[in-house]
DNA sequence: GGGCTCCTGGAT
DNA sequence: ATCCAGGAGCCC
């Protein structure tokens, strides 16, 4: 669930709470959680923390970094020493900084998350970074999306969910920027005309824009850092609002699947 | 480029 | 008891 929005509200929270702390220790619940050794973080120190697509990048001292990715159910959070830690913990890193001694959990039900310790170099060599897309708000210009569409005849709903093409949106913003841009999620990317595009690269810096704002959507799992939920969800206008009516026209929004994946649409402002 | 798979909690 | 959620790697 957690998407770009979510993962940037994760990744601000952690920018004030945890950078500059040392890990003195980690604990290790779940081994498989955790693709290379873990031990030669103790020691180190959080420099910065940086995010690509949904994937979260933490650099440490002395070359290290660790790349986490939370996929569905995946969940950091910080906790005071002595607090219980959420169901599903796999990795508690023990941080100590000025403001006292901290624990950042990383707990995940699904555990189809994952967690890479490697040197800083290396991190761009990762697969999921070498074949990441560009990324809205960020790199991706409107003349890169037009060209993305233009060179497939794919459903645009499932070339907006593919992050080697475009980086860090999920099932919730692809809906919702479709419907803001008014085209209907089966079409073929490169039947979009020009406005089209440029309608739909407007929609989706606005949905992740207001994403962001809102510190996420917590539509099911998602929590912050601090174990509070987002408040997008409350903002949903097709999102898991089948049959409710649509906020533009009123049709009842329609649900399809689309790739495996739940689709919300409206009927009548996003007709084929 | 579509379908299957990983996994568990929650809905029905 | 069964179905379903979906990010992304893997299989053809």
């Amino acid at each position: 669930m957690p998407e770009l929005p979510e993962v940037e509200t994760i990744r601000r929270q952690m920018e004030e709470r945890v950078v500059s702390s040392l890990i003195s220790g980690v604990t290790l619940f779940r081994e498989s959680m955790v693709r290379e050794t873990i031990d030669a973080i103790a020691g180190k120190h959080i420099l910065a923390v940086h995010r690509f697509g949904k994937l979260l990048v933490i650099t440490l001292s002395d070359n290290l970094s660790v790349c986490i990715h939370l996929k569905m159910t995946g969940r950091l959070t910080l906790l005071a020493v002595g607090e219980s830690f959420p169901v599903h913990t796999h990795v508690v890193f023990h941080l100590q900084s000025k403001h006292g001694d901290q624990l950042l959990v990383f707990s995940d039900s699904r555990r189809f998350g994952f967690i890479h310790v490697l040197p800083s170099t290396e991190v761009s060599k990762l697969p999921f970074l070498v074949k990441l897309g560009k990324e809205p708000l960020k790199d991706l210009t409107i003349k890169d999306f037009i060209a993305i569409c233009h060179k497939t005849k794919r459903p645009i709903k499932t070339l907006l969910l593919d992050q080697q093409r475009i980086s860090g949106i999920g099932n919730i913003y692809a809906c919702e920027s479709l419907w803001i841009a008014k085209i209907h999620p089966t079409i073929p990317a490169n039947a979009l005309t020009t406005n089209q595009c440029g309608a739909l690269f407007s929609a989706i810096e606005a949905v992740l824009t207001e994403g962001i704002s809102r510190g996420g959507a917590s539509d099911n799992t998602y929590r912050n850092l601090m174990g509070g939920k987002g408040k997008y969800q409350n903002f949903f206008k097709v999102y898991m609002r089948k049959g409710k009516p649509c906020p533009r026209c009123t049709t009842p929004i329609a649900f399809t699947r689309l790739a495996g994946r739940g689709t919300f649409y409206c009927p009548h402002c996003q007709e084929r």
